[in-house]
DNA sequence: CATGCCTACCTCGCTTTCCGAGGTAACGGT
DNA sequence: ACCGTTACCTCGGAAAGCGAGGTAGGCATG
């Protein structure tokens, strides 16, 4: 299904706050679909476990980017949908901030010989 | 002294071995001095520091990617040069392109927004 | 009515990798 | 002879993703 080889955990340490922020940049959703547009939007890149999900989604919300309410399940358990704060959009941009920053490093240091600086 | 702010940790993780074979792309160099590149090159942004780096080159030698020979200090201790064998350059390829697929993902799923696809 | 499956949430222990601190060795200057 | 500097190495701790496993509610099936 997803072809996309999945790329070595360790490269994803850190990033996955700034996807999950970034995905609900625009609309409210609940983990399981989080996972689902992740993976998408990455081609099969990305497919952040359960285990690694969760807990990122409890200390956004605890840290107060993350806003969450409970609604009855469609014909299944119950979902906690979440939803980006003020403060959550403000963590988005400084995340993708930092992404910038920290790509343009890698640029320059990987792909950019030291001459051509 | 290097103004562009560090960067999270966290980030940094899995980057190191691509930084420092690209750094030993077309030079050889021992230890501190490829710390000094990496951090000039990236303005800042990344100072892996010795507890990261010396690790990771014995993993590097040890598969093979790198060389490595003592020579007289320049009035100073003995140095270790590592150079990159054709294994590592291989495993820089691999690394280059796993970066490339890694940092495409990220900016799918967190710049680019889920309509334009 | 009871059993079992599916969805969705959550938790736990393991692993990897970075960091800071600290330790060793050789050389030069006083 | 001693200390400071350079350069190497190691160790313990912390962060974060992963897989496995566990709970709960609703639905279909026997």
């Amino acid at each position: 299904m997803f072809e996309g080889r999945r790329i070595q955990a360790q490269l994803l340490k850190g990033t996955l706050p700034l996807l999950v922020l970034a995905t609900l940049r625009d609309t409210e959703l609940h983990g399981y679909e989080i996972v689902k547009r992740i993976r998408e939007q990455s081609s099969g890149t990305f497919a952040p476990s359960e285990g690694s999900l969760y807990p990122v989604l409890h200390r956004l919300e605890t840290e107060g980017a993350l806003e969450a309410t409970w609604r009855a399940g469609d014909g299944g358990p119950r979902r906690r949908y979440y939803r980006l704060t003020r403060a959550g959009l403000t963590a988005l941009e400084r995340a993708e901030r930092e992404w910038s920053t920290f790509a343009g490093g890698v640029r320059r240091v990987a792909f950019e010989g030291p001459s051509d600086a």
